[in-house]
DNA sequence: TTATTAATTAGGAATCATTATCAAATAATA
DNA sequence: TATTATTTGATAATGATTCCTAATTAATAA
């Protein structure tokens, strides 16, 4: 799907909701959509910054947390910060450990191992998050 | 094997690298290895202090990132703060997003999930991290 | 179109886990 | 037992995130 469609369904769907639709809002759903980056709120606000100087870091983490409790997007914890995504499908995060790199990596099996999981320990499970952590093929020749 | 056992090795170990054998360090060690929890930083200093009134959480923090640099503790991050665990196979870690409480699950797939990625990717893998989020058996009935 | 108003924002202060600093204490060794 | 480099404890600094609140504004209805 486009994203332009995308962003326009999601902002359909927070407007249903009752939520207002700021132009902070969606130029932060706007941008989480067009990249594959796992971007932090920092960077995000930074990017967002050359368009929308107004945007401020305190509502750029407020929107995250919105996004985040309507599953609009999915947030990792890496080193210490938050990092978002808008792909909330269920996948493996690999996290370069030199440049901070995240890409992801489809894997089929994951649904059956939270099942799996499920039923081993009783508990109600409602996400998971899978992180592989290593060097990135731009960093490995570094570590050699 | 038994935990004294595990201690005296770990300990040897640690001794043989030249690194100094503190009380302190033993009675971290000694903690991690008898607990099923995974305590954070500051639970690890709570309860180390009602045997050893004099260890710092300073030296409890320089502890762990000894101990996780030698690879005999896993650290996991959840919900803002690190916990730790001594057991350093490949599993899942079950997250309550209630009450905190982790347990880990067996699952022989994820080695296999891990050359997956590797291949796919080209990354260089070095660790992974494997949670599931939810309600433990005590919690859910309060989710209903 | 304008007025109303409750939701949202901006910006700064507060918080909390972790890291850094460094003088004092001590484990290892000779 | 003396020596010394490592480790510790106490506290300050840091950095990401959350909290606070007056000012702004999106949505709605007149």
């Amino acid at each position: 799907m486009k994203i332009m469609q995308q962003l326009d369904d999601l902002v359909s769907s927070l407007r249903e909701e009752g939520f207002r639709i700021t132009p902070q809002r969606v130029a932060i759903l706007d941008y989480l959509l067009e990249t594959d980056d796992h971007p932090s709120a920092e960077y995000i606000h930074k990017i967002i910054q050359k368009k929308y100087p107004m945007v401020s870091l305190s509502t750029v983490y407020k929107t995250l947390d919105l996004l985040r409790e309507k599953k609009l997007v999915n947030e990792i914890e890496v080193d210490g910060e938050s990092r978002f995504d808008a792909d909330t499908d269920a996948h493996i995060n690999l996290v370069c450990m030199n440049c901070g790199k995240i890409d992801d990596v489809d894997e089929d099996s994951l649904n059956e191992i939270k099942n799996r999981a499920a039923r081993k320990s009783k508990y109600l499970i409602l996400k998971g998050s899978f992180e592989l952590f290593g060097y990135c093929t731009n960093c490995k020749s570094k570590f050699n």
